[in-house]
DNA sequence: TAGATTGTTAATCGATTAACAATC
DNA sequence: TAGATTGTTAATCGATTAACAATC
């Protein structure tokens, strides 16, 4: 109906909505307002209900929103309302742990194959997964309908792991390597760059003080 | 000299700068432009320009930047200059994960205690770290002079190793696990949260055209 | 009805980008 | 000198927050 353009900051938060109205789902709270939400998840109420009413009227005055509603609404969004299928690449330390955790499963979010350049690694089993190589991406994307990817692999291994992705018909990457990876037309490139997340840590250490965390010091 | 208060979204991107120019200075290139960084970080070079310049002059008109003198620099302002020693908690397949990794050595961050609050994990080496009972963290952050904290727990404990970690004396927090931690005063919180990063890229699939990507578009 | 809370507009705040004088 | 590129100001753009009428 809307056909308003989204911002990425306003994407960015629904998974952070969805999963703490999942807890509150678990604990058979029903009714949930912005209020509520803000507090628990350090956001301005205001921003949540203008979040969520670009997707449409949710709530209910002077009442907030039902949890299990909200939680549907938000997933179809998402469009975690279908399986969606993921390959990932890279079978080191990381990519093990990823395939390891069925987090996504619940979600409907599911790593459905596994490769590795490496050869030796071929046949490897992690989570009933058998270890492909990279020959194989194409035909599994094809015939699993495969449509995101995830590449665990070294620095300097990602943008080419990312152009297979590509030729192998994958939509969207969630990237672990830290490098920036060169965006291409029509697909949708995600960073997890922890090592950057701990780097820009550093920088906070006993700056506190000069820093915006003043604002809370009483 | 400029007690100016500098963007969390600037702090953000110095890694990302610092991990190009260590590329280049392994290539042995020893200057570049913001224009140079620009295309290969996909940054406006201008943006990148004013970043810098909220921390001096590092570069040159007419010329560019100084690769190791900028790398010199930027390591200085995330104070990766002295050696940051880290605890990590939760050994499972992540934090296993993390303490294989040794990429925070080369930039003076280094796990170098581990717990888990599972007493049978207590004693198993993990790359040459023994695991701790969760009892021996106040020592251990005292005694080695640990200042940051890496959570890799499951998202119902990550609370509490948090608020042990506060009064344990740690002033910096990555957290891995799917839930917002409370904020706390002098307490500097980043999320490493692929989780959300995952789901938000299935809100980008098949809505390539509708959304930013469509500028793109030829 | 009185109290609570949404949806939405307007105001504020902050971040990005363009433009250009300075200068190497 | 001519060309290139910085540092910085001003303009633009976008995101957050405050405020409040609507209404449950």
């Amino acid at each position: 109906m809307k056909p308003i353009k989204i911002s990425e900051a306003v994407v960015r938060r629904l998974p952070i909505y969805l999963r703490f109205l999942n807890e509150l789902s678990l604990s058979s709270i029903q009714t949930v307002s912005s209020q509520d939400l803000g507090e628990k998840l350090d956001l301005n109420p205001a921003q949540i209900r203008k979040d969520l009413a670009y997707f449409g009227e949710f709530g209910r005055k002077g009442v907030g929103y039902n949890v299990d509603y909200l939680i549907e609404k938000i997933r179809q969004i998402l469009k975690l309302d279908k399986m969606m299928n993921v390959a990932l690449v890279g079978t080191g330390n990381l990519g093990r742990a990823l395939c390891n955790y069925n987090m996504y499963i619940k979600d409907n979010m599911k790593i459905v194959a596994v490769f590795d350049a490496d050869q030796g690694k071929k046949g490897t089993l992690i989570n009933h997964l058998t270890v492909q190589p990279m020959q194989e991406l194409a035909s599994f994307v094809k015939q699993l309908d495969i449509s995101v990817g995830i590449i665990t692999v070294p620095a300097q291994e990602a943008q080419n792991v990312a152009d297979q992705f590509v030729s192998a018909g994958i939509k969207g990457i969630l990237n672990f390597a830290p490098v920036v990876l060169k965006s291409m037309p029509g697909i949708r490139i995600h960073h997890a760059d922890f090592t950057a997340e701990l780097l820009s840590l550093a920088y906070y250490m006993d700056n506190i003080n000069v820093n915006k965390e003043g604002d809370e010091a009483q």
